[in-house]
DNA sequence: TGTAAATCAATCAAAAATAATCAATTTCAA
DNA sequence: TTGAAATTGATTATTTTTGATTGATTTACA
């Protein structure tokens, strides 16, 4: 039995199941355990599977965390440090894209008082924001109940109308070797069509973020001009970025 | 069991239930509490649930409810009327525009379980059919943060993409031989856009404000197919406008 | 308000799964 | 056939996950 071969069993049977155990499909195949664990790591690097702990489950079913204000409370400090950063890169008159990542939002309370114009895809981002000095543009689309944004072909069309200084953007993983990753493609194009379209375009990362793959690669490292992070970061992960043209601040 | 599995058991019975208890999943996942314990924390941690002492709540939504307060006090019971009828005239399957007016905004209670698309230009109404069946299109554009709406130029063509079966519009004025009056000239740009897409165009209208007209007069009367008003109305100004073809609804 | 019961966090230990390393086997091209 | 490369399996160390215990905290009820 070879590769492609249990490759095709391994995925019609997690299809089938929903999710499957190493020793289920071991017996299946009538091969060892370990080799079951290497074909499973290889095709969920491909993304064809989420891999879990004893197993594997079908993509569509692994759930992912969604990116909001509620999460706030986590890492705080170390968000707040990020966002103070950024806010002192943005300037008055400036027009600047903000995503629905849970970073970005915080970004929010250090720029009430600047003279910009922000484009966004995040509900909360706008009610944060309505009674402020800041003229908000909202993408139109589908909206994401939720992620409380909006999302879709629509929404990445609209980004595309318009022209920004800077970028801020968060997302779900970051490594030097990969380049950006996300946990959902839907989210993943909001932020190529942001980027594509900012002349600068930044990363709001907390530092447990670097150096992390998830679900879809969507980007190499080159689409960004600069990474915002704490200072947790690992120095020898920092010098990793710069080394590749990235201005990295913290 | 893994936690991945678990992670989407628990969500899904949150979801159904609206609350549910450790000792309940326990014995549902056929696992120890304190598993579940840990579960929850990790899935609150990521905003995925709400956590409380012994179980777990649904998530309720972050944004700050948008005020319509002042607004929605006035002539509430009216507005309730018309808003049940017009919640009558709207089929599951359907397509509907809605706009920015307060009586507009308490159509939302009446449609929730409706499996409808909506189009809307309105903060409340979004922030309202969030958590709904109802699937959301948001218009994208400049926010209006007094109105709390997209409002301009590219409001209107991002309209204009969409073709829908009805369209539930407000207006500031109406009269008989006027037509459609507005307080300013954006809401009327949004109205004739969205009644423009609409193949049924329903006016939410309260008795108030029959046979007034406002700044700007920006419609004949035949832009309408539908006035749906309270039984305050006059009898012969209802007359009057179904002599011109519109059907009254009181 | 005070007390009892329930729930929780923290720590530790055990079990399962995994990664890493190396050896054996197979495959393939020369 | 031979030798290098790829694949597979076995072993061991590490990591992850789970459950039990204890003391602290919160809630419910009188």
């Amino acid at each position: 039995m070879n590769f492609p071969n249990r490759k095709r069993i391994i995925l019609q049977t997690v299809e089938e199941k929903g999710s499957v155990e190493v020793k289920e499909l071991a017996e299946l195949i009538q091969t060892s355990e370990i080799t079951i664990r290497r074909d499973l790591t290889a095709m969920a690097a491909d993304g064809l599977i989420y891999r879990t702990h004893g197993g594997a489950m079908k993509v569509g079913l692994a759930i992912n965390p969604i990116q909001f204000a509620n999460k706030t409370a986590v890492n705080s400090d170390n968000k707040d440090h990020i966002c103070r950063l950024a806010a002192q890169e943005i300037n008055d008159g400036e027009i600047i894209f903000m995503d629905c990542g849970s970073t970005v939002f915080r970004l929010c309370q250090f720029i009430r008082n600047k003279r910009i114009q922000v484009i966004t895809n995040s509900l909360p981002v706008v009610n944060e924001l309505l009674e402020s000095e800041v003229t908000i543009n909202l993408v139109g689309g589908e909206v994401d109940s939720r992620r409380q944004a909006v999302h879709g072909l629509i929404a990445n069309e609209h980004v595309a109308r318009y022209r920004a200084h800077k970028a801020f953007l968060g997302v779900d993983g970051i490594s030097a070797q990969h380049g950006l990753s996300a946990n959902s493609e839907t989210e993943a194009g909001m932020t190529l069509a942001m980027a594509g379209q900012a002349a600068e375009v930044y990363l709001l990362c907390d530092s447990t973020k670097l150096e992390k793959d998830k679900y879809v690669h969507f980007a190499p490292l080159s689409l960004i001009q600069v990474i915002v992070t704490d200072p947790a970061a690992n120095p020898d992960v920092m010098e990793q970025y710069r080394q590749r043209g990235v201005r990295v601040m913290n």
